[in-house]
DNA sequence: TTGAGGCCCATGCGTGCCCATGATAGTCCA
DNA sequence: TGGACTATCATGGGCACGCATGGGCCTCAA
């Protein structure tokens, strides 16, 4: 689970450290991919073969000749560095990457519970900033409330128990 | 189950001991997270690992580019910390949402049921003025007993007995 | 020969872990 | 019913390990 944001640095040989609970996350596997976060953000994205494993078996839902598939294939799968980390946690993130998301120096790694995020610094401020009005809207809090409580009705009727 | 408010303090080193019966609703797990309450309240939010996951599967349920989904991801998931409690029950509080909460020296932990809160006092106590107000509105009362007794109607209904 | 990447060692700082102490409440017995 | 003992919990402080970071050397390819 990537949960939390971190600061991280890019040093002069273009290495990164990931942080170590996000390598903890990633189930002691040295190997990490990275990708354009294809939301517009202007982040990097990045995850384990945990969560490769999972976008493979989502692709074979899809019909082999979809646009979609080939666009999802195109945008992550082909355009994915697929990264070593070495055994003091870092890797090399490449050039094109860090042009893409404007990433030198300091940088911020972010949570998505699934996959995790590397940003400039000033862009995800900006980021935050922007989701901090949504979430000071009602009804965005009123609609997670509602799909929360649905979530935990259905793990009561399962039996599941309580929270706590 | 949070419920109950207790105080506490940070130490010197930002060490903060988690109130014992909110450890035990922590069932037992040495992990928390904390983050801003997106309420405006000006209080932290914290919950165990059961809460996070509970949280993952909700978002899950959201649409992946939905606003509400992104808002959520950035200000709960990625805005937390990750926190470890050490064997005599205690967190350290990163700096910046000790800041944010306004908070130094003396704290409150307030029960929230699912998650519990972390006050300033003053802040609390304020806040409490405010609810007091609000609940002695003969409304309130009236809507919560009627949500109460379709509760309990349902309840009955399932076969599910008498409230001990 | 040179530049880049991989691998290894060195270092400083943060914080996680462990010790001890003090306060409070709950229990047991006189 | 009162007092002493004990268990649990909050708190303070010291120490060492882990983590992030910097740099050196070797290898391989252009």
């Amino acid at each position: 689970m990537f949960v939390s944001t971190y600061e991280g640095a890019i040093d002069a040989k273009g290495r990164v450290s990931i942080p170590a609970p996000f390598r903890a996350a990633l189930g002691g596997s040295n190997r990490v991919f990275v990708w354009q976060a294809p939301d517009g953000s202007g982040a990097l994205e990045g995850g384990g073969e945990e969560l490769m494993e999972l976008y493979r078996e989502t692709l074979a839902e899809l019909p082999l000749q979809s646009p979609i598939r080939e666009a999802i294939v195109t945008c992550i799968i082909a355009a994915s560095a697929d990264l070593k980390i070495d055994d003091t946690g870092r890797v090399k993130l490449p050039e094109d990457l860090c042009e893409a998301a404007d990433l030198s120096g300091k940088i911020k790694f972010s949570g998505q519970m699934d996959s995790f995020r590397i940003w400039n610094p000033e862009r995800f401020s900006l980021h935050q900033m922007r989701m901090r009005s949504i979430v000071n809207a009602p009804e965005t809090l009123d609609a997670f409330a509602t799909a929360y409580n649905r979530v935990r009705q259905r793990r009561a009727a399962a039996g599941r128990g309580e929270v706590g």
